[in-house]
DNA sequence: CAGAGGGCGATTTTT
DNA sequence: TCGCCCTCTG
């Protein structure tokens, strides 16, 4: 088992009982190790399988763990704590609702529809949503509690402040009375409970002696106390993770914590794996340059024993489409090489790039695949159908009431619900016990809606799920709504999808022919000493339970040979024989709104790490002059991070331009050379020169340069960041310190030249 | 109650 | 420029 492994990765998979951190670049045999090490401990008889923890961040991590261990160990895994941080502090949570003071049947809220449960609440309350935007209020409320705070943690020092923890608290409260939980609360909720119940801590301390955690860096605030809370019995903590490969910040994961462990527990006990298996020289070499430029890093230099291969291709394109065509020329290249598409990727830093190079590919009829955007359980159509399985499961929750109640339309309008959120908050009970108390036509609606749901709920005592989920379909009228529809087709066909989905379901956790609404007396998995509570949910919750925490696949036409496009973040932990990283241009990448702190630019960087060590065997690194966006033209230099790698693993396809001249623009280092340009449509542009972007622009007394500090009334203090345009025309893209980069017209903007 | 049209924002995203 | 969201109107 272990004599295949480096000596690092026999040394990690075999550590003593204490303690450890695992610093594993990228392809070093990470999710191997890992599931080496638990395969160990259970074959030396170290360990129990239930006496594991191992906890990720996508379900899909947690499979592949529990499928490579099946594969090292023919052991039943049915009842081990392998999942991710939500999945196991749901299960944590529906063992011990009482404890947590939940209903058995909580409902989980995702990110849509805490986001309508605050929009709801902002309603109700009369508060001004100007003032207090349902998204800024979600972002405080989800980062509080990712740092463990409950409102009355939160410090609140002026006005407004205080009012955003008012809100937080009155939210609280709307789920406390609803019966639901969002993401982070289960997290919060989970990491209480074993605070504040010591039986219950004590239990899982017990049990849980090895604790593995996969791509530690990305573990927030309270991920981290929740860990060392769980390890606090005596229990070792092996931690696996990349700090170079940390790209989440911006959704609260620390890196810091990292650091911390090392400090304050696993002191002395650190194992680097450096060796790569996956890329070659002149690839990983170029990744080991561009992050040495970070500072404070916990210190990893990738090595290969493969010899350093072909250079990292660089080309410098006119414009965006001429990217997209070049890079479409190549992949056909490749692909009359005898390559296969699905080892062809294309990367990029933001969503919007992704478009014209669709439409390039769609033009040569090159199969391809995009990763991102609408999951499964996130469609519009299903979420619909969901919210009537839920209110069969709780009918307290107002989320999935208000969603359905009058969809499809049964002549229940604004003012009737409004009414019947009045009365709910009066008696301060949900709006189906409100439903008695309305009068009037209104009232009747709403009689007859509360009877349909009822009649279902009814049904799910009899129904198997998916005979309950057809049931659904049809009786709530959602298939009648959709045949209307002209372009219902693809949301029948997901409708369908969503009963078959019910069918696997049932098969996979071997529900049989129970009914959905009935809880089996044999499914008790606990262990030790009968301090679980019986955890055991009928079909229909552990459907819906499973739909809230694992949204789907956002496209799968698995199968074909088609090549991958997809964000940078999306192509963590994947790999290519051939990747194309596209826009490395300033601005772009690193992306401008990560230039104002240091932290921003060195995130980038670690991002540009991840694009670059998803190679294999061929990288191209690819940037445009020009390139539009929100409606506009933009000219950007190329990225720092290109001049970042040292030239001797570059192959430049296109001139590389001097290096003042690139930092100016390199469109302007074409005119200037007095070159024809080449228009995207195949025509040519006489030289002109924008002299905006080479000495700058004088608007009245003022001359604005790129890089000049500026300030205005308004916006307040900024940066040019682009200019274009001559005169009065003249117009400059300015980044400013607290609004973001606004593009404004310097005839008409009354801006202050402070620097530069 | 649905569809049209104005306004606004526009990195990255899992659970 | 584009797409989403909200509001207004018929």
């Amino acid at each position: 088992m272990i004599s295949s492994l480096n000596p690092e990765q026999q040394a990690a998979v075999t550590l003593p009982p204490r303690h450890a951190l695992v610093l594993a670049g990228a392809g070093s045999g990470k999710t191997r190790v890992l599931t080496t090490r638990m395969a160990w401990l259970i074959q030396t008889g170290q360990a129990s399988p239930f006496g594991l923890l191992a906890v990720t961040f996508t379900n899909k991590s947690a499979r592949e763990m529990l499928t490579r261990l099946t594969a090292l160990l023919p052991i039943n895994t049915r009842g081990m704590w392998v999942g991710t941080f939500h999945g196991l502090c749901n299960r944590l949570l529906r063992a011990h609702h009482r404890d947590a003071g939940l209903i058995q049947t909580f409902q989980i809220l995702d990110t849509a529809d805490q986001l309508a449960a605050i929009k709801r609440m902002i309603k109700g309350a009369g508060i001004d949503d100007e003032k207090f935007p349902p998204r800024d209020v979600q972002r405080f409320i989800n980062g509080a509690k990712e740092e463990g705070l409950r409102p009355h943690n939160v410090a609140a020092d002026d006005p407004h402040r205080r009012r955003l923890v008012e809100i937080y608290q009155m939210y609280q409260d709307q789920c406390e009375r609803e019966g639901v939980v969002d993401f982070a609360e289960l997290l919060l909720r989970a990491f209480e409970l074993l605070q504040r119940n010591a039986p219950v801590r004590e239990h899982y301390q017990r049990r849980f002696q090895h604790i593995l955690v996969d791509e530690f860096q990305d573990t927030n605030t309270l991920q981290y106390r929740w860990l060392t809370l769980l390890a606090g019995g005596g229990a070792s903590i092996f931690a696996v993770g990349d700090d170079d490969q940390s790209i989440y910040a911006f959704r609260g994961a620390n890196v810091g914590n990292m650091a911390d462990f090392e400090r304050d527990y696993a002191q002395g006990n650190v194992i680097r794996l450096e060796q790569n298996y996956r890329s070659y020289g002149h690839i990983l070499d170029s990744a080991n340059a561009l992050i040495a430029h970070n500072t404070a890093r916990l210190g990893k230099n990738l090595w290969t024993q493969q010899g350093e291969g072909e250079p990292v291709r660089v080309t410098e394109q006119a414009s965006d489409l001429l990217e997209a065509r070049w890079i479409i020329d190549e992949i056909k290249a490749l692909i009359d090489d005898g390559r296969l598409r699905r080892e062809i990727a294309i990367l990029y830093r933001s969503n919007a790039q992704s478009r014209i190079i669709e439409h390039a590919l769609f033009s040569s009829a090159i199969p391809y695949k995009v990763y991102g955007g609408l999951r499964f359980f996130e469609r519009q159509e299903v979420k619909h159908a969901l919210a009537y399985l839920r209110l069969m499961d709780n009918p307290h929750d107002d989320t999935s009431w208000l969603r359905v109640v009058n969809f499809p339309a049964r002549g229940i309008g604004a003012r009737t619900l409004e009414q019947l959120a009045d009365l709910a908050r009066e008696q301060n009970t949900s709006l189906f016990r409100a439903v008695p108390l309305m009068t009037g036509k209104g009232g009747t609606n709403l009689a007859r809606f509360a009877e349909l749901i009822q009649q279902m709920a009814h049904e799910a005592q009899v129904l198997t799920l998916p005979e309950l989920v057809e049931h659904v379909v049809h009786h709530s009228g959602l298939r009648a709504h959709y045949q209307n529809d002209r372009e219902g087709v693809d949301r029948l066909e997901n409708l369908q999808e969503l009963v078959n989905a019910a069918a696997a379901f049932v098969a996979e956790e071997n529900f049989d022919n129970l009914p959905a609404g009935r809880i089996a007396d044999d499914r008790d998995v606990s262990v030790g000493d009968g301090m679980e509570e019986s955890s055991a949910m009928s079909p229909l919750a552990a459907f819906l339970t499973h739909a809230s925490l694992e949204a789907g696949d956002n496209q799968a036409q698995a199968g074909q040979d088609a090549v991958q496009l997809m964000t940078v973040h999306a192509a963590k932990g994947l790999e290519f024989d051939s990747v194309f990283i596209t826009g490395v241009e300033e601005g772009l990448f690193p992306h401008e709104n990560s230039l104002l702190e240091a932290s921003g630019v060195e995130e980038e960087r670690r991002l540009m790490y991840v694009a670059i060590t998803r190679a294999r065997e061929r990288l191209y690194l690819t940037l445009a002059q020009s390139r539009m966006l929100h409606g506009q033209t933009r000219y950007a230099m190329r990225s720092r991070f290109l001049d970042e790698i040292p030239e001797e693993h570059l192959k430049w396809l296109t001139p590389r331009e001097g290096r003042a001249a690139v930092r100016e623009n390199t469109w302007s280092g074409a005119f200037r050379r007095g070159e024809a340009y080449n228009r995207p449509d195949g025509g040519t542009v006489a030289p002109r020169m924008p002299r905006s972007l080479t000495t700058g622009v004088t608007v009245g007394d003022q001359h604005f340069r790129i890089g000049a500090g500026v300030r205005h009334a308004k916006f307040g203090e900024g940066t040019v960041i682009g200019l274009s345009g001559m005169g009065q025309d003249a117009q400059a893209q300015i980044q400013f310190r607290d609004v973001g980069s606004k593009t404004l017209a310097l005839g008409v903007a009354k801006l202050d030249i402070i620097a530069g």
